[in-house]
DNA sequence: TGTTACTTTGTAATCATTACATATTAGCGG
DNA sequence: CCGCTAATATGTAATGATTACAAAGTAACA
């Protein structure tokens, strides 16, 4: 029997609604991007209940809490190791994936146990380049 | 005449006990820790203007605002091209010192037009991995 | 079908950060 | 040195994201 790895947690039609909603998103949404877009299906759904599901997908490693926005967390359901160029100007994430080698030596780790890596791209959108060479 | 290429501010006790606190520093202080540190020395200095001079020196580029801690920001003064490594446990953030090859081909770009790149690791400090060692 | 532990909800609290109005002052020009 | 003024500092209030909490509802199991 094929065993089922993927943790079970009790199925309610909030939390079908995010992960509905997640499932294969790119868009790198924070809670409120997620609160607004379940909402237009599931109009009675609270903030808090977006935030209380964000809690327990991230405890069970099926979505990521990224901080690169220094305005809000933002959500990946993509847990696959990756990375993300963000714009500076509107703050769109989009995902950069490759294989780089960031492998820390002993001597460079002072003592720490590393378990995880990311890189992070600094930029600007095609969208905000155009804007800003308008306004030259 | 070897040009002065760091633009002036008007010097403040405030600002020179703020800028005597992170010269060299390298524990990445929160604007939190730079304010209990600066007020042992000029205690009636104001969050405010720890903030408000946070905010200047980022425009002056003379420090970097990192995002890496999901609790709060934290600021770095070696505004130089390095790389970080957080505790996952204590937030301690120290320095990693490599070059890595981190060019991203025009096709995986998307448009954007790149000119940061930062890594960041996560992992464990000596510290906390001894207290999780003495729980087990 | 009944039970109950887990969820949802609305609201209040918290915490970091920013906004603002007022008082102060660094640094320039005379 | 002195006086002026734009820049800065301060205290307090506001904001905005996130978390805490208590009460009501319900999914899933027996
Ligand atoms: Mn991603
Ligand atoms: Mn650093
Ligand atoms: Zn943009
Ligand atoms: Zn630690």
């Amino acid at each position: 029997m094929p065993e089922d790895n993927v943790k079970k947690i009790k199925m309610t039609p909030q939390r079908a609604a995010i992960l509905k909603y997640l499932e294969g998103n790119t868009s790198h949404p924070s809670a409120e991007a997620i609160f607004d877009a379940v909402r237009k299906q599931y109009p009675m759904i609270s903030f808090t209940t977006v935030y209380n599901t964000l809690q327990t997908l991230k405890d069970l490693d099926r979505v990521w809490e990224l901080n690169i926005d220094d305005e809000r967390k933002r959500y990946d359901p993509n847990v696959m190791l990756h990375h993300h160029l963000i714009c500076m100007e509107c703050k769109k994430i989009v995902d950069i994936h490759m294989d780089f080698q960031l492998d820390v030596p002993d001597e460079k780790a002072q003592g720490y146990m590393i378990s995880g890596r990311h890189v992070e791209f600094y930029g600007l959108c095609p969208k905000c380049r155009n804007k800003k060479k308008n306004n030259d």
